[in-house]
RNA sequence: GCGCCUGUAGCUCAAUUGGAUAGAGCGCUUGGCUACGGACCAGGAGGUUCUGGGUUCAACUCCUAGCAGGCGCACCA
């Protein structure tokens, strides 16, 4: 129920019409018309701009043109209050109140307002976090873990099919650094040896300690005198136990995967192997040296004779090494091979959220997805930018030497999980982010999550008074309220609500939902503060009653509210 | 040197995927609580959308050449 979408297919009707009655021409395509939400100042409902888009082909100015279109429209709408012409040539529509009572009736018990009705629902895989299983999250994961499960939950609110995937890189010489942190810290403990903290290599963090404790206490029958015969067990063991502290980590972000898939298993099943013999036949692979790069000083740099993959073939700078001198695989192919058992399960569209430290990765990580799918948008990746901390109205920046990490768990026990959730969500994925600890917490309009979630519990507070229930369906068979233009101006609102999810839905940008929420939230505060002067604004009248017209005007508030908190993963409650 | 992201009010950011006189919050300033929840609201001041070209009825948006900041640029992950 997109009113902007249905009155546009109204338009292209009725000049497809027009044009068989030979009152005008059209262009060869209809694509530019568009019906939009006008700007607040003109009053009016609706605008669409066909006049201007038709002017060329009916060789009329955009003025004359639109002036002839609108009294096309006008007289096959009854709805229309008033039709005014503007100045560059937009056709300025303004409907009278059954327009909007016949609008309120089509949404107010309607579960999913807002919703596409997709006629193919695709199947989306969204690859997110797949942080290193070396430890805890921090803060630096949060952002790209919400992004990637709000983006989850719009794609699952427009009726797709969608699988969310962590990516578990338990292979490779970090996991090895890792074990062997894992087993110094038991042989600390067991053998009372020091454990070298100045080794850079070496993990050093505290929950290494309990890691190490939790495995002694768990696997009596070890004997951790000899490294090399327990390092396979213990990886595994090691990889488990920081597997348990993420997803804990993940649970306090109200966060949680389908599926963890190990890079160890890919390349154990000879994935790798696979998919580098699948490019090879199709000659995207060669023997070759990588030149170093030009401006940055390296005088280390050798140049070998490696496995390559072409993806300057797909417009990446240089092309990408598959194995190490070695032999062994390097971190790309066996990311590739993981990618090549997505392709390998018929997702229609792959989607990865990385952080803004690995954005360099994307062009070649997409140039193998194409060369293995021959689709060029199967993967999309999207990035993250940086969270800049400020503590105290201080930059605070977190270092691995100082063990001053903020991770997870103490972020969500000081601001918690919405308001976390809410302040990362509220910026576009695109733009550096400040996240101010004394503003997150604050209980003021200087937090948008308050102003919001205030919204709803004042609503809620109306039905509590007159001892309704929020959820209830609304019965009310009678839609010919007398809405007053304050009234009409949330219901503007709310009819742009579908428009908001679609385009957030289609660019992947969820910042648009707490925008779009903001407003709508300061629409009814200021709708309830006219209550203030006015009593006919008031929802409650002195016999502590409601009329029908209120009830649906808070309802709907209420339910947009509801749908657009519950895609981002914060609550609503009744009372704050 | 190359790639990606960003540049909009004093500050932090939006802008319906090319629309009209570019909008919010903070800060500044003037007002509003005997009140359905003041965690709120109404008004005012504040702009050459980084710069120069181009595309068209129309450019913050697209193209192009620059400038500035961030991130990245090995067989690490």
């Amino acid at each position: 129920m997109n009113i902007f979408e249905i009155y546009l297919e109204k338009i292209l009707k009725l000049i497809k019409l027009a044009n068989e009655d030979n009152l005008l021409e059209l262009p060869e395509n209809l694509s530019g018309v568009n019906v939009d939400i006008p700007p607040s100042k003109f009053n009016c409902d609706m605008s669409t701009n066909v006049g201007m888009v038709l002017s060329k082909a009916n060789n009329k100015p955009p003025l004359e043109m639109a002036e002839m279109i609108a009294n096309i429209i006008k007289k096959n709408d009854d709805q229309i209050e008033e039709i005014k012409i503007e100045k560059p040539g937009f056709i300025n529509l303004k409907f009278k109140i059954v327009f909007w009572n016949n609008f309120l009736k089509s949404i107010i018990n309607k579960n999913n307002y807002g919703s596409k009705k997709v006629d193919n629902p695709k199947k989306f895989l969204v690859e997110f976090v797949s942080a290193n299983p070396t430890g805890p999250l921090h803060v630096g994961h949060c952002r790209g873990a919400i992004l990637g499960d709000v983006i989850s939950n719009l794609l699952k609110f427009n009726n797709h099919n969608v699988t969310k995937e962590y990516y578990v890189n338990d292979f490779g010489n970090q996991i090895l650094y890792f074990t062997k942190s894992v087993y110094l810290r038991i042989r600390e403990i067991l053998y009372k040896e020091k454990f070298p903290i100045d080794d850079k290599d070496l993990y050093p963090g505290d929950y290494l300690i309990d890691i190490a404790k939790n495995l002694i206490d768990q696997n009596k029958d070890i004997n951790f005198n000899n490294f090399e015969s327990i390092s396979n067990e213990l990886t595994r063991l090691s990889v488990k136990e920081s597997l348990k502290l993420i997803k804990f980590n993940l649970n306090n972000l109200g966060i949680s995967h389908d599926n963890f898939i190990s890079e160890a298993n890919i390349v154990k099943n000879k994935e790798v192997d696979e998919v580098v013999e699948k490019l090879k036949k199709n000659q995207f692979v060669y023997l070759g040296k990588i030149k170093a790069p030009e401006g940055e000083e390296n005088e280390n740099w050798v140049e070998r004779e490696q496995l390559l993959f072409k993806s300057t073939e797909f417009g990446d700078d240089k092309d990408r090494a598959l194995q190490k001198s070695d032999q062994s695989w390097t971190y790309f192919a066996s990311d590739v091979a993981y990618h090549n058992t997505k392709l390998k399960k018929n997702f229609d569209i792959l989607i990865n959220i990385l952080g803004a430290d690995h954005a360099g990765y994307i062009k070649r990580i997409t140039s193998a997805v194409e060369a293995l799918s021959g689709e060029k948008n199967k993967l999309i990746c999207k990035v993250g930018q940086l969270v800049k901390l400020i503590k105290d109205g201080k930059p605070f920046k977190m270092s691995k030497r100082k063990g001053d990490y903020i991770t997870v768990e103490d972020l969500i026990n000081e601001v918690g999980k919405d308001a976390t959730r809410f302040i990362m969500l509220n910026r576009s994925n695109d733009v550096e982010l400040d996240f101010d600890f004394t503003k997150v917490k604050e209980k003021s309009k200087d937090n948008p999550l308050y102003y919001v979630q205030y919204c709803y519990a004042r609503i809620s507070s109306v039905f509590r008074n007159l001892n309704k229930n929020i959820n209830d369906e609304i019965s009310i068979v009678n839609f010919d309220f007398n809405y007053s233009e304050d009234e009409v101006k949330i219901f503007k609102k709310i009819s742009q609500w579908p428009t908001c999810v679609e385009v957030a839905t289609d660019k992947l940008e969820p910042h648009r939902i707490p925008v779009y929420l903001y407003e709508l939230s300061s629409e009814f505060h200021a709708y309830w503060n006219m209550g203030k002067d006015d009593k006919t604004k008031r929802f409650i009248d002195q016999n502590n009653e409601i009329e029908d017209s209120k009830i649906v005007l808070l309802k709907i508030i209420s339910k947009v509210i509801k749908n657009g908190m519950n895609i981002l993963g914060v609550d609503t409650p009744d009372k704050m």
